[in-house]
DNA sequence: CCATTAAGTGTAAAATTAACACTAAGAAAC
DNA sequence: GTTTCTTAGTGTTAATTTTACACTTAATGG
């Protein structure tokens, strides 16, 4: 038994941590931004962000912390995923992790950058390297429940600019949904539900006629909600 | 700190459990099968049936353990719902709970008669009475979940007797997406997916035209589902 | 000014959805 | 055994939504 061990339970607990799928586009494909571990097990293997949970914060603030402690992350967007269990899924010990997805500007935070030692990069979803423990389940699961979810609820421009073009949200798509969209038909249904404001600005210095930008309306989207809207595309 | 304690970790850990929304229907309203608290906190409220997970099995084989220690139920359909984790939610001690919601044929179980001196019941869900814990969080988010689900995954039959008539069928949709369907479109469009075979048999003993009865067939499903085919509804 | 690139735009056919009402069968009541 | 009651079962039409599809415009670079 652990020399330092302190806290002394009648039954025997498992351990409980939070592991974090942070999705990012930068207008091909989607990506992944995955730590390099520097120690036992799966040293040198790529791996989500993850750690244990606090005893004050629920797993929702421990995901929120970590993204913050090992990607740099703030104000993200994340929802609870799924949690995993299964028995022999960390080597050392047990270990249940309550899992999130977590959907980020990449353009807006330089996060690789702001990482002391660790090693964190941005992977390319279809082209992932190997990942230690059972952090592909993880991933895979992520990447579906991610593709069902646009479907139905407008979580897609988290990923990208305050502002874009159509042509981009149109790419955005193609690439969680990982199928070509027609770009007349998607920018009528896109276009006749109110969510997006046109702004007056167009692209700059781009080689060829230059697209409007458009901002997401959420006051728009929050007052067609209760007026029971249901975005669907 | 507990004179039995005999399991020790450096850091505090929460304790792990599982609650398990239970669904039936009989051809009303949808139910949910409670348990009366014989203790303290929340001493004769009602609650979910839930229980601590062991340190060999998955949240998923807790639950299923539960169902039948608690509810007499077996080979039931379950579902990951949720993990809650606020961390006053049990006034005794920090508990973390994974969810599962199971969708229970009520007829072919009687699952009340079952259980020795804990109390339970079937409830129904659109008059529930006040639970335990934050249980009715839970079970409003299971409910959101099944009339969600239901829609793109033909879950509906676990609810169901083996063979049962298109109106039960109907009902049931009503009961879950609260709201009424007209009787030519669904069946035309629940008809049209091939998803269900008629059977030869046909009501026995009611006062009135008697319905043929229906199976859902699992084996034309997996296949359509395989070359591509999505469930809709 | 010519070439290149992506922006932006409308229409027609096809498919799907929504609305709607009567006849048939069986049991129960009289 | 006739009538009554109740639910089963069934098609068509109009409206809406979805799909397929191609050319002109604007901006830059050579």
């Amino acid at each position: 038994m652990n020399q330092k061990a302190t806290y002394n339970y009648e039954y025997e607990r498992p351990a409980l941590a939070t592991d974090c799928v942070i999705f990012g586009f930068d207008g091909g494909e989607l990506k992944l931004l995955l730590l390099k571990r520097e120690k036992e097990p799966f040293e040198n293997k790529w791996s989500l962000p993850g750690g244990f949970v606090f005893m004050d914060e629920t797993t929702e603030a421990c995901a929120k912390r970590i993204l913050l402690e090992k990607a740099g992350l703030k104000n993200v967007f994340i929802e609870q995923l799924y949690t995993f269990s299964k028995v022999d899924r960390d080597p050392r010990e047990r270990i249940v992790s309550v899992t999130y997805f977590a959907l980020v500007n990449k353009s807006q935070y330089s996060i690789v950058a702001g990482r002391d030692t660790i090693q964190a990069e941005w992977h390319t979803l279809s082209t992932l390297p190997e990942l230690g423990f059972d952090h592909s389940d993880i991933v895979a699961l992520a990447a579906e429940r991610l593709k069902g979810k646009v479907h139905y609820q407008p979580i897609g421009f988290e990923l990208l600019d305050e502002k874009f073009t159509l042509s981009q949200l149109q790419q955005l798509y193609e690439a969680i949904l990982q199928t070509p969209i027609d770009k007349r038909n998607f920018r009528k249904k896109i276009g006749g539900m109110g969510l997006l404001k046109q702004l007056d600005e167009k692209e700059q210095n781009v080689p060829r006629k230059a697209a409007f930008y458009y901002s997401f309306d959420k006051t728009a989207y929050t007052a067609l909600t209760q007026k029971g809207f249901h975005f669907e595309l």
